[in-house]
DNA sequence: AGCATTACTGACTTGTGAGTCAGTAACTTC
DNA sequence: GAAGTTACTGACTCACAAGTCAGTAATGCT
């Protein structure tokens, strides 16, 4: 009775196959991906992956979504917390996942947007709707609840929120890229709060 | 005597080539431009292209040679005025070269760099000699300059110039992927630069 | 005008990789 | 354990685009 060639596991391809694929798009960008060597790394045949997805370009969206929507829904939970004042959310939380995002799958994703965004515009829509768009909001109304509070100064970059993403962008590109330059992105990501935290808070010292 | 079929303009082409090139890579993205598109674009046959230009990986390269150099070695040339103090260089030129970046074809460029930098990495190599590398030396220059003169405190911020170019990054990238979203870049970049100058400035209503 | 040179053309070759499908064997049911 | 169902395989097709090259014609020279 020798080994079977393989088991017959219908629920767990699909899991299966998308995490291989999201390995494969890491490592070569989409375009450069052979779908046969993502049939291999999920221990599957090209001819199976076809079953459970359409095309290439259907498992690239699958890869999207499955990677990017458990992460959003997560840090957007936290957001709901409300015994933090805006300034501790942002040196807190809001530090945190910056800082965790360049080493992060969300990097890749964030990569694979800019690289194939171009050519798959419904996907673009769908990480606008779920991800940028949201956070945005999120960002935005933080600051203005600061505002309110008088926690905050009423300042221009309130009508900016990506303003305080900036550097986590600036800093995926760059490991992305120049990946044998270092940086010490936490450290800059640090330093990015703290002005940022510096310029909306009212100086106390200062007269009015 | 009918129109001769075509002009032998031997010195003309490659520059021809290069800029149709440019203007391909600039709608399609590297992978998705047609050679053959270039070539006609050029008004050229596509064997012709390939006596210029080896292959299209060598094509590519000439277009970002060709693109970039001319326009860093502008930016460059302004830096050496020394008659502004560094809070008017960073008000002045640094101000209105961000602004400029978004809709001008160094957005192209970072583009292609991002998307296809990783499968030419001596173009990346090439890129950061030229551009980022010394972009980022002259921005720590002036940020120490203008701490040496007692015009910025001594903050964190010489050690990340990243974090001044940052927002140009973003505003590039930003309407690049959600071209429907509006952004004005410019407003943009104003405030980060007022949030910038605003950290600098030791402010000189305060107790020390 | 005739000859030599070479810039230029475009039909062709060739490699590659997405997507297919006829067949096989793992599991299910009775 | 036999028959039926279907998850799965992998050799194949086919389209497409990079790169080639034998031939053509524009230009320069005498």
């Amino acid at each position: 009775m020798p080994n079977p060639r393989f088991q017959r596991r219908k629920d767990e391809r699909p899991a299966e196959i998308t995490q291989a694929a999201f390995e494969t798009f890491a490592e070569k960008g989409y375009a450069n991906a052979r779908v046969e060597e993502v049939a291999r790394r999920a221990g599957v045949s090209k001819g199976l992956l076809y079953l459970y997805f359409r095309t290439k370009e259907e498992l690239f969206k699958a890869v999207v979504r499955s990677v990017v929507l458990p992460r959003v829904d997560a840090l957007f939970a936290k957001t709901a917390d409300p015994s933090l004042s805006p300034t501790e959310f942002i040196r807190g939380p809001v530090r945190e996942f910056m800082r965790k995002v360049p080493g992060s799958p969300v990097a890749v994703v964030i990569r694979l947007m800019l690289t194939e965004g171009f050519r798959h515009p419904d996907l673009v829509t769908f990480y606008w709707d779920n991800v940028a768009s949201r956070g945005l909001d999120a960002l935005r109304g933080l600051i203005e609840r600061g505002i309110e509070r008088g926690e905050f100064r009423d300042t221009g970059l309130k009508d900016f929120p990506q303003l305080v993403m900036a550097p986590v962008v600036m800093a995926v590109l760059f490991k992305l890229l120049f990946a044998r330059q270092p940086l010490d992105t936490d450290a800059m990501i640090d330093t990015h709060i703290d002005i940022l935290l510096e310029h909306l808070q009212r100086d106390p010292g200062a007269p009015a």
